[in-house]
DNA sequence: GCCGTTTTCGGCCCGACTGTTTTCAGTCG
């Protein structure tokens, strides 16, 4: 699947014309568009061939032409040139902290610096003073960018940005001048990845909170410290940027910096039809005279009252659904936390978990689940200690005494079966008829044509043991890309065979992501939420799937495990015959 | 370069902070 080559490609030919100084709502279109590519589910190669990419908002005429180029010529013609006029090495110095497009082309126009090592060798060498605008701030910043970028500052899952962020607001939150706190930007979108994390904060005393988190210990750097804003580096190099308002303006603020940048751009340009302003500290109508009064600030649901909206959950404010949010279409009660009534995807000791499957059990009642089903892996996955068919009878054994011991909580006897490369099962048919939930999953062959890979899960999921496939992109977030299925696909083998498509909870899998999520759905795709948990502590992650669907607009009747237990059987039993 | 319930041309979101400036451009989110 291309999609992501191009979103990159499209993104670079905006940062080129950037640098050329170009219109400013040309280098938009193109960002816009790379951004729309990257979030299709779909494989570009098949809009392409059913003539659908003008269904991408964002892509016109001229960018749907240059992405035809690059699936028939691996190129794009336009790029090529660009690059023979700007080295395209200054797109790693445009990364770079405090250095835009215009410092870039100053420095490239000027001294020829072409690349990041040059630029640090001319900084150190003092070659950079004198030039317009430039003194010993700017070379300090500079330098000081260079090592952020060069440290690594690759975004991080959900779950390790969430663990960072609950340090600060529990650090913030004890201070007596911090009213309200929240988590806003990305993080309370529950994006699958976050680059920074943004606080906010209601305050009568902005002062004395900025002193405060600045000075935290986790703090390495202070990038920015100003009256309403600062921004930190922690020892692990997290930018987190925190922003102080007055109580009054705290919902327009968390509207504001909860974003996404796209959601607030829709949002202003709804306003402007209706002659009224968004801003941070609140909704404005507009006269013809130009003089603004403010009409709503207090909480999220006022603002978007005041702009004829209804209130719409931070997960929402995304692309995703996009034309659904602002047509005027009720959203759907989205699914929590507290409708999921058992995990069907955790491991043991029986396989690579770290606790017994009573310590399991004892988690999950404890988090209110009335089933739980430890799901370990097959034989033929070895370094996770398969569980070998003699030993499922001891397995079995194990959860029948200990569900004989259990009151309104059931154990399942489960398994996370293999799909080998040929997309056979790793038990034959008569162990896999003695589980009481088999998903299925592939953790080898990733390399294989998307052809060949997507009719092993669809092969998986034709078996009538199968009740849902686990992880089925296979994604490592920072790791690993997801292997190249057609996602399409294998939503209808799903479909026609009632198998469950997983959401795992996991932080570094979050597979199906949220995009994938919206799409499968609107197949007509079930699902799953999982945690995946080999150990206890990992149990929790289920709220992470659970964002994630909520991302995707499930509602709690999508998802299989928010049934009751009975109910939960009777689907597994029936489905497929 | 894209887009349309002001529709095929003329628009295209808004503000904070920094470092350089004598009022603002560049960067960032």
């Amino acid at each position: 699947m291309k999609n992501k080559e191009i979103a990159d490609l499209l993104d670079r030919i905006g940062v080129l014309l950037e640098i050329k100084d170009d219109n400013v709502f040309k280098i938009r279109a193109y960002h816009k568009a790379a951004e729309n590519i990257a979030s299709v589910a779909e494989d570009i190669a098949t809009l392409r061939q059913e003539n659908r990419l003008s269904e991408i908002p964002g892509i016109g005429k001229a960018i749907e032409e240059k992405i035809a180029e690059y699936l028939d010529t691996g190129k794009i013609k336009a790029y090529q040139e660009l690059i023979q006029e700007i080295p395209e090495t200054l797109l790693d110095i445009v990364n770079i902290p405090s250095i835009g497009p215009k410092k870039a082309k100053l420095f490239w126009e000027e001294l020829r610096i072409k690349n990041v090592d040059e630029l640090r060798w001319a900084a150190e060498d003092g070659k950079l003073l004198g030039l317009p605008g430039i003194k010993e701030k700017t070379i300090e910043n500079i330098l000081s960018g260079i090592k952020v970028v060069q440290a690594g500052q690759e975004r991080m899952n959900l779950g390790a940005a969430t663990q960072i962020a609950e340090q600060f607001v529990a650090a913030l939150k004890s201070l007596p001048e911090v009213k309200e706190i929240s988590v806003a930007g990305s993080l309370r979108r529950s994006r699958e990845t976050i680059r920074d994390i943004d606080i906010l904060v209601d305050s009568t005393d902005p002062q004395k909170v900025m002193e405060t988190f600045v000075c935290l210990p986790q703090v390495k750097q202070i990038t920015v410290q100003g009256d309403t804003k600062s921004s930190v580096l922690t020892k692990e190099n997290v930018q987190v940027d925190l922003r102080v308002v007055e109580p009054k303006s705290f919902g327009a603020a968390l509207l504001y910096f909860t974003g996404s940048k796209n959601f607030n751009v829709k949002l202003r340009q709804v306003a402007m039809k209706k002659n009224m302003k968004v801003n941070e500290y609140g909704i404005f109508r507009v006269a013809v005279s130009g003089k603004e009064t403010c009409v709503a600030s207090c909480t999220e649901e006022e603002c978007l009252n005041a702009l004829g909206l209804g209130y719409i959950p931070p997960e929402l404010r995304e692309d995703i659904g996009e034309s659904e949010l602002f047509s005027g279409r009720k959203i759907p009660k989205l699914i929590e936390l507290k409708d999921i009534r058992g995990d069907l995807h955790v491991h043991s000791t029986w396989s690579d978990g770290r606790n017994t499957i009573a310590q399991m059990a004892e988690t999950a009642q404890k988090l209110g689940y009335e089933y739980l089903s430890i799901s370990d892996h097959s034989p033929r996955l070895r370094v996770a200690g398969g569980v070998s068919p003699e030993n499922l009878k001891k397995k079995k054994k194990e959860i029948e005494d200990l569900n004989s011991k259990l009151k309104n909580f059931r154990i399942l006897f489960g398994t996370e079966v293999e799909i080998d490369s040929d997309g056979n099962l790793d038990y034959n048919e008569k162990i896999l008829s003695e589980f009481d939930i088999v998903i299925a999953a592939i953790h080898s062959g990733f390399e294989q044509k998307q052809a060949q890979l997507t009719k092993r899960l669809v092969k998986a999921c034709q078996s009538k043991y199968v009740t849902a496939i686990a992880h089925p992109t296979g994604v490592h977030l920072g790791k690993r890309e997801p292997y190249d299925i057609d996602l399409k696909e294998i939503c209808k083998a799903a479909v026609d065979t009632n198998t469950f498509l997983e959401i795992n909870s996991f932080p570094v899998r979050l597979d199906l992501n949220s995009h994938n999520v919206y799409f499968a759905h609107s197949q007509g795709v079930q699902f799953v939420i999982n945690s995946d948990a080999h150990s206890i502590d990992h149990l929790p992650f289920m709220k992470f799937g659970v964002a994630i669907a909520r991302r995707g607009w499930l509602t709690k009747e999508d998802v299989l495990n928010t049934l009751p237990l009975k109910q939960l059987e009777k689907v597994i039993k029936n489905r497929n015959r």
